[in-house]
DNA sequence: TAGCATGATTAGGG
DNA sequence: CCCTAATCATGCTA
């Protein structure tokens, strides 16, 4: 019996305790502990120990040898499965904790925010998807507060590293792992490696590599926050008005003083007037009612201070209508001799502008309050003939300091049937016609 | 550069 | 959802 054989014999007889035969080959039974063939078995150990031992000594030639003597040996096969036998069952405990594992939280996050920011998932959707969401978080309507050019070519930007790079991350873990594989297959030929074990060695290389991947998540989650972040600053950056926007913003304010809660069309035909865009602001609808809320606010807070912007805009106001009217008297009488007066206390018609124009229309469109009407009539009238009396050289009893008295605020503060919806319509005709230099 | 002006944002109420 | 009130943050100007 020549080494190598022993050697199989004795690996055979020491690993083989305790399990049957396989392939229907027959082993020696199990050794008892009664120390009976414990002297042979050391012997055969020690052996096995002094060609391990002795192993670098042996020349290149002469292992290749060693080894395809034990690659031919009659009982290699049947030693091999045995061993892989063994090996599979001490990994199982190994294997079954590490595949319990559940999916890392973090990572989970981290896929759900690249989702929901766009930058993963369908190619066509994330976009939108992400402009959505940022529209939601910022508070404004999707199709126009982050209609941002930057900001998507930015976020593509990211998209497109971000895809690179997880390209390449899958390239080479594919790459690492069918390399390993190759290489535990060639040695599954000269020692017990189990497919399952190749198996399990892939996991472990993907999870290794996914560690990789979470870092690259990582890291463009940081990108994306780092952007929005910057483009909402961006948003909150404030640029003034022009200030033929501010002078017709506050000729609104001034004319509609009893009730200056502008509806939305009114809103959006100031906005276009003004030529406030959504290129120029995040949301034209929200920008005019800012700039409303704001103006009621400090209006309200400082009257005194507004005192001289009222009678300014007062006049200004007052001056285009009684021109706009005596364009329309002109034409009236021109055209149709016989129409009459529209029935104010003048001698001029009323103007068609402002909360006049409104109380027009509104009683038309017989959606507007009766009170509310009076009321701006009255302060309309009463400020028109101010005015008017005054710029014509024309005294009456009102005084000359205050055109415009706060009666708009009742006693808590609040303007008069500030709750009253409001159906107000900017004048469409009226105003444009007559402030020619605010006109687009 | 300080201080005011002003557009935007936020919290809370109806 | 719109409003007010407070506040933030930036623009403008003396």
């Amino acid at each position: 019996m020549d080494d190598q054989a022993r050697i199989m014999q004795s690996i055979g007889g020491v690993s083989l305790a305790g399990h049957s035969v396989q392939g229907g080959m027959t082993l020696p039974p199990p050794h008892g502990h009664d120390g009976t063939d414990g002297d042979g078995r050391k012997q055969d150990i020690g052996d096995i120990l002094h060609q391990i031992m002795t192993i670098t000594d042996q020349s290149l030639d002469e292992a290749q040898a060693k080894k395809h003597g034990l690659n031919c040996h009659r009982m290699k096969p049947a030693l091999f499965s045995v061993l892989c036998e063994i090996k599979e069952k001490t990994g199982l405990s190994i294997r079954g904790a590490q595949e319990e594992d559940p999916p890392d939280p973090q990572l989970m996050r981290l896929d759900n925010m690249l989702l929901a920011e766009g930058v993963a998932g369908p190619e066509k959707g994330g976009g939108s998807a992400a402009a959505a969401a940022a529209a939601v978080a910022s508070g404004g309507t999707a199709d126009n507060s982050i209609e941002h050019s930057d900001y998507r070519a930015k976020l593509t930007q990211i998209r497109q590293i971000y895809h690179t790079e997880l390209e390449k991350y899958e390239q080479a873990c594919n790459e690492f792992t069918t390399h390993v594989m190759n290489l535990l297959r060639e040695q599954s030929r000269t020692r017990p490696i189990s497919p399952k074990e190749i198996e399990r060695m892939v996991g472990i290389i993907h999870r290794k590599f996914s560690s990789i991947q979470m870092q690259l998540k990582q890291s463009t989650c940081e990108a994306v926050m780092i952007l929005r972040s910057r483009f909402l600053d961006a948003r909150r950056k404030r640029r003034n008005f022009s200030k033929q926007a501010t002078e017709i913003l506050n000729e609104y304010f001034y004319s509609h003083l009893s009730n200056p809660y502008p509806s939305e069309e009114a809103k959006e035909e100031l906005a276009k007037k003004c030529s406030i865009t959504v290129s120029q602001v995040g949301n034209v609808h929200l920008t005019v009612s800012n700039w409303f809320g704001n103006k009621r606010i400090r209006y309200k807070k400082n009257i005194g201070k507004f005192q001289e912007e009222a009678n300014l805009y007062a006049a200004k106001t007052a001056v285009n209508a009684a021109q706009a009217a005596a364009v329309a008297a002109q034409n009236s009488q021109a055209n149709s001799p016989t129409t009459p007066n529209s029935g104010s206390s003048g001698s001029y018609n009323l103007p068609n502008s402002g909360d006049m124009f409104l109380s027009m229309q509104s009683l038309n469109g017989d959606s507007y309050q009766g009170a509310q009407v009076g009321a701006n009539v009255q302060s309309q009238v009463d400020t028109m003939r101010h005015v008017i009396s005054q710029t014509a050289g024309y005294n009456d009893a009102l005084g000359g300091n205050a055109m415009y008295s706060p009666h708009s605020l009742n006693g808590n503060g609040g303007w008069q049937d500030a709750t009253t919806p409001s159906s107000v319509i900017l004048p469409t005709e009226g105003p444009e016609s007559v402030h020619s230099d605010t006109s687009n």
